[in-house]
RNA sequence: GGCGCCAUCGUCUAGUCUGGUCUAGGACACAAGCUUUUCAAGCUUGGUACCCGGGUUCGAAUCCCGGUGGCGCUACCA
């Protein structure tokens, strides 16, 4: 793909988030590609906050999307930098950046910019391809209104952009500044993703470049800053598609090349509308709370519209880096599946080594003991889907005596009235038996003697684990007995024992 | 309404550019079986898809045209 990387032209991407909340899982996709497209080609990755929408801005957004991007391992080379702070995960470097983090192009924040979109903006005006526009929100409404009704293209009429530029004309209003569209000719692209595309002029709206609070719009600033950072290519969600011509119009109002582009599709809820909150959490920090790994998370996403190769899931941040191809992104949209997320996320805690997971688990866990965690933990290691699911599963651990339905201590294939006197010879056995109390000496001890009572296996187990957790469903019982000692477990099977006699 | 994008199992996808090896492959989920005191894990097996209609061609999931459907945009939000 030759159109992908010159020689000539460093790769320079970036990530533009609003601070408006907290990042968005399709917003961490975006993160992620052009992360690894720059890690890919050798080049820069640069975050930049994009925060002109004054009453959309949120205190604190700025900080919750670095610290998710450092939880998640993107680092970025250039780009606003925190405060040093104790992080989420102290094993994760940030990015490289330079100095200050300002680098050679900051500042990488908008609001910080203002007067560089304003002398743009009216460098535009000067050379008659902008117009101040003092038309009220109301005339704009009404004019909206009127052409929806009569079924046409909603568009500014443009009445402001056949009078004179001058000062006078706004000296005592509110006003924005818009771009003037051509009104014949079309404008062409070609998006590294979806190929040739070519938009009509007249059908392009005069687009705003600034706001009447001094403030730009995206567009401006997004190409301004694009320009002056040196991007090579912008990569980010569909939803820009349709507003690429207007930006392609502007760079060439100032007389910049563009960049490449390439839309990404979009992620969609189960019903296939773009993902949205309302269905499952969209939040990367809600992830983050619930317990699933950055690794497995990064895995998911990244497989979100791209798949390197037909038979292989489970992809390590390096190999992403190595299979990465903007050619090989899907078009069309994707549904994010959240049991496969699920899936794969239980594929990365099983693979995990024990004392890695022990450290991550450690805070949903009521104990600070580390050596009683480890074990709890080793046993629950492949059963788990997210960490959080450990704090339910492993409760019976650390109460006194589980409680429970007597009736789940009855095995399906034996009779109710033999769940006590099993139960009762099981504990009658335990309490005389001297030798190691560990699983596996339990295990073969308590087998051999179930063999010389002649019984069956599951009528004296069944009992015996539900006894020890309280639960349908749970690790074996000669585990658990392991953990709990001797003296929690002869606890338990009394009072199981008692239970069972009511039945 | 206008403009644009998109279209392979329920879902994520491989295959589409360079038509035959595709009676369409993998994964999640689902079902059955093995193992087993239960769950989980693991292993084995199974069902389900090329949106529709034309055309080009010896041959089309793949190329062309037309429908249909879905989604996005249509703000002094990004």
């Amino acid at each position: 793909m030759q159109m992908i990387a010159k020689a000539t032209e460093k790769v320079r991407v970036r990530f533009p988030p609003s601070p408006t909340g907290f990042l968005h899982i399709g917003s961490l996709r975006t993160a992620l590609y052009n992360y690894l497209f720059a890690r890919k080609h050798g080049g820069e990755f640069i975050l930049r906050i994009e925060d002109t929408d004054r009453a959309r801005s949120v205190p604190g957004g700025v900080e919750s999307i670095i610290r998710t991007l450092e939880w998640a391992g993107i680092e970025y080379d250039e780009g606003p930098q925190l405060a040093p702070s104790p992080g989420l995960r102290p094993s994760s470097p940030l990015g490289r950046g330079e100095g200050e983090g300002k680098g050679e192009h900051g500042p990488y924040v908008q609001s910080e910019r203002l007067d560089i979109y304003k002398k743009y903006a009216e460098q535009l005006i000067k050379k008659s391809k902008a117009y101040y526009c003092t038309c009220t929100p109301q005339r704009l409404e009404e004019l909206r209104q009127a052409q929806m009704e009569r079924k046409e293209p909603t568009r500014y009429d443009g009445q402001c952009r056949k009078l004179s530029n001058s000062k006078l004309q706004i000296a005592n209003s509110s006003y924005v500044i818009r771009l003037k569209v051509p009104r014949t000719g079309k404008t062409k692209f070609e998006d590294i993703i979806h190929g040739k595309l070519e938009f009509e002029n007249k059908l392009i709206d005069d687009q705003v470049l600034m706001k009447s609070d001094g403030y730009p719009t995206y567009h401006l600033a997004n190409v301004v800053d694009d320009h002056l950072m040196k991007i090579s290519h912008v990569i980010r969600g569909e939803e820009w598609l349709s507003s690429n011509p207007k930006h392609i119009l502007l760079y060439k109002a100032l007389g910049w090349k563009p960049p490449q582009f390439a839309h990404l599709p979009l992620l969609l809820n189960s019903d296939h509308s773009k993902l949205s909150k309302r269905q499952g959490d969209v939040a990367v920090e809600d992830y983050i709370k619930k317990g699933y790994l950055r690794e497995a998370l990064i895995n998911f996403v990244a497989l979100l519209g791209f798949n390197p190769r037909a038979d292989k899931e489970l992809y390590t941040i390096d190999e992403l880096i190595d299979e990465f191809d903007l050619a090989k992104v899907n078009k069309s949209g994707a549904v994010v599946n959240f049991e496969k997320l699920d899936w794969m996320n239980g594929s990365y805690i099983r693979h995990m080594p024990l004392d890695e997971l022990v450290t991550l688990t450690m805070p949903f866990l009521p104990t600070d003991d580390m050596k009683l965690a480890r074990k709890v933990v080793a046993l629950e290691q492949e059963r788990l889907k997210k960490l959080s699911d450990l704090s339910e599963a492993t409760e019976f651990f650390f109460v006194e005596i589980p409680h429970y339905e007597p009736e789940i201590l009855i095995w399906k294939k034996s009779p109710k009235e033999s769940v006590a006197p099993n139960l009762q010879a099981l504990h009658d056995f335990l309490s005389d038996y001297d030798g190691t109390w560990d699983a596996n000496a339990l295990e073969s001890a308590i087998k051999l003697w179930i063999e010389q009572k002649s019984r069956g296996v599951g009528e004296i187990l069944w009992p015996m684990r539900v006894a020890l957790s309280g639960r349908l469903a749970s690790p074996p019982p000669f585990d658990i007995a392991a953990i709990l000692g001797k003296t929690r477990t002869l606890a338990r099977l009394e009072y199981a024992i008692k239970l069972a006699k009511k039945l």
